[in-house]
DNA sequence: TATTGTTATACTCTATAACTATA
DNA sequence: TATAGTTATAGAGTATAACAATA
């Protein structure tokens, strides 16, 4: 499947001509067919609501590493988040150019540098990453509380190689 | 996050040097992370195993329907794939160059085409829904029969609307 | 007037090669 | 020699505008 980010291209409108049903039944049955759909759903939401602090996915994934992890660096952002390094390069430098982030020398490798939040950068994440909870909240109503933790340890059991 | 397709940029070849480890627990608190990388993970899995047909996800997605929605229109897929218009184009001629599907005339409406597989077409998804199903077994392994029915209920929670 | 399908094109995201400074 | 970070650039994926043919 390949989908949407803005939902602009939604196949109708809330009250557009009826179209004619398709027959989905068999995708449905691919746990990578039922994944992909809800992640992108979850995202869409996401985007809509991380507007305001004018964060995409991967910067609040960024942010929120940094500040979970004071001083990593870009060599771990990277690997965490399955960035390529030259990709990684333009993200740093307009969060950095934002006044969210600032890189100091890292204490024992030359080479590198290690990323910290600024106070905005800190203050910004304490409401974002409220609001990411509220959105999720919202994202996924239709579960109980249960079943949002059964649906995480499921994904989780997914990606995580086995021991 | 934003992931590999390839899985090329992983961090580390299997014996690399250790990395001091990130915490990413809180984005593991997130549903859409979690459900971003198990989508990711069984995606990569499916590009692998595909590869000998020569068929990415949106090809497999777009002849699954068209076998299993004969004279589906074009319209109709770009809206079942949330596909746009002008980028499913390309993609509808390559797999007809390829004797996949053929269009033919929409048997009500001159404007339409209705797809349908070839011969070959079904020959090739036989085979191609054989190896997903295979192949969504091996990448969902660590699940029960009953976890993995579970997993799909939930997800399709998420991202179908209430009534 | 609205819709299907199309072309052309722009924008974003992801990937590769090559370089520097340090380990 | 290998690694962290960078630059430049190529390629894939996704978006918008505008058009012809048909409804």
């Amino acid at each position: 499947m390949a989908t949407a980010k803005s939902g602009r291209q939604r196949a109708a409108a809330p009250d557009a001509l009826p179209v004619e049903p398709v027959d989905t039944s068999y995708l449905r049955t691919l746990v990578g067919y039922n994944a992909r759909r809800a992640s992108l759903a979850i995202i869409e939401t996401f985007m809509v609501r991380m507007a305001p602090y004018d964060l995409k996915v991967v910067d609040f994934s960024v942010l929120s590493l940094v500040a979970h992890n004071p001083g990593i660096t870009s060599r771990q952002l990277c690997a965490a988040l399955s960035v390529l390094p030259p990709n990684l390069v333009g993200l740093i430098a307009t969060l950095e150019r934002r006044g969210l982030i600032e890189r100091l020398p890292h204490p024992s490798d030359g080479r590198a540098m290690g990323v910290h939040l600024t106070p905005q950068g800190t203050e910004l994440m304490l409401q974002a990453e409220k609001t990411a909870f509220d959105l999720e909240m919202d994202a996924t109503s239709r579960l109980t509380d249960a079943e949002r933790k059964t649906l995480i340890r499921l994904l989780q059991k997914v990606y995580t190689p086995a021991d």
